[in-house]
DNA sequence: TAGAATATGTACCGGACGTTATGGAAAAGA
DNA sequence: TCTTTTCCATAACGTCCGGTACATATTCTA
């Protein structure tokens, strides 16, 4: 007795889209961060009441994990564009670049929701921050599988500590964070990122 | 007229010593941020009750600047001794095993109190994340003048993006900070510094 | 056309926040 | 001892927080 997903709804109709309302909750959550963003400037942004907003998301906590879904189906795409690069170095540079896109973007707010949200210490924020942190282990396990495959294919050398040179890679993208977070400007970003690959090992 | 520092004052004196108070509020904003650290909070971990600390320290802006100086003068000293190392390799390992231990030091909270000010992201935090940001510009200075010296010595290749060196080894710094704050351990750290340090030019 | 079901806007809840007024106790100088 | 100064403690202030009743409005089903 599963209900079809039927188009007609029952009752009243919502007057608003809650994907955009979403994506301006992420907005919010992002320049903010979840404890300094507050309902009212959620609600303001998203430009729908209070009630409206429980009914659809839940509570304040249920809707900043969904926008995380958002910001990682969306924003960080490239992570996993990155790991399909050919070689090790490419994988790095995509990484870097990616982040700088996401973190620099001119319609988004600067820096990355992801640090935000760890290094958020309120007492409220902790499941925040523990869902944030093990999204970012699962993320951080697949490039350790990548740069593995790159040692298999003969691409990294074998004296490589694999673990060690993914948390170096994922270190130089969270302080990039901190800095666009900071004001840094893209250029500065950028040589960040050519000093990087002027050290990486190979070419 | 001045007022000689009088060693004998004149009502009653204050039961409790200041430079403990300012102590012990430095670890509450290091372990839960300018925001996250309640008036309460600070109070129950200094031992003293909020007259007192309005008495004796202005606001709660002004205790954390206070408690800013004291976290740059006592647990930022590495950083001045490693402007003082011999290399511009050994000035970067020094800046990043001592970040090692400022982060991850048993009795201290984990992480950098200037990164998680400096993401701290409510509205309320504009000026502590200023005062921050300021802080770190003038110390990142100081490091583009040590590499700058490098350079002069022979000691760092002429073709060398100092100031992209610079926010490079800063970028590590901070993203180790992200790591401690995340739950990393001391361990995962070192590897990290391992890493940059097989990478880093010379020797 | 009645009724069920859902959304909306207003107005409010208890609680925590940073900050301060008040009143009395204690220690110094006269 | 008296005055002055500064301290400590209680309790309250006004404001904002996340979250919610309530009544009204709008749609579908029957």
């Amino acid at each position: 007795m599963e209900k079809t997903s039927t188009v007609a709804a029952k009752g009243r109709p919502r007057e608003f889209c809650v994907d955009n309302a979403l994506a301006a909750a992420l907005g919010v959550f992002w320049s903010k961060g979840y404890e300094g963003a507050s309902m009212s400037d959620l609600t303001e942004a998203m430009g729908i009441t209070k009630p409206s907003l429980y009914a659809a998301f839940g509570n304040k906590e249920a809707l900043f994990h969904k926008a995380l879904d958002l910001y990682e189906n969306e924003k960080l795409e490239y992570t996993r564009e990155a790991l399909k690069q050919p070689t090790a170095r490419a994988v790095a540079e995509h990484f870097m670049r990616g982040a700088i896109d996401a973190q620099m973007s001119s319609c988004d707010p600067k820096g990355c929701l992801g640090v935000i949200s760890a290094t958020a210490c309120g007492a409220e924020a902790a499941s925040i921050k523990a869902d944030v942190i093990q999204r970012r282990a699962s993320s951080q396990a697949a490039l350790v599988e990548r740069f593995e495959q790159a040692k298999r294919d003969g691409d990294l050398p074998d004296h490589v500590d694999i673990s060690g040179l993914t948390s170096y890679l994922y270190a130089i993208l969270q302080g990039m964070a901190v800095q666009a977070g900071s004001g840094a400007t893209r250029a500065e970003l950028e040589r960040v990122v050519e000093t990087s690959l002027m050290m990486w090992p190979g070419r």
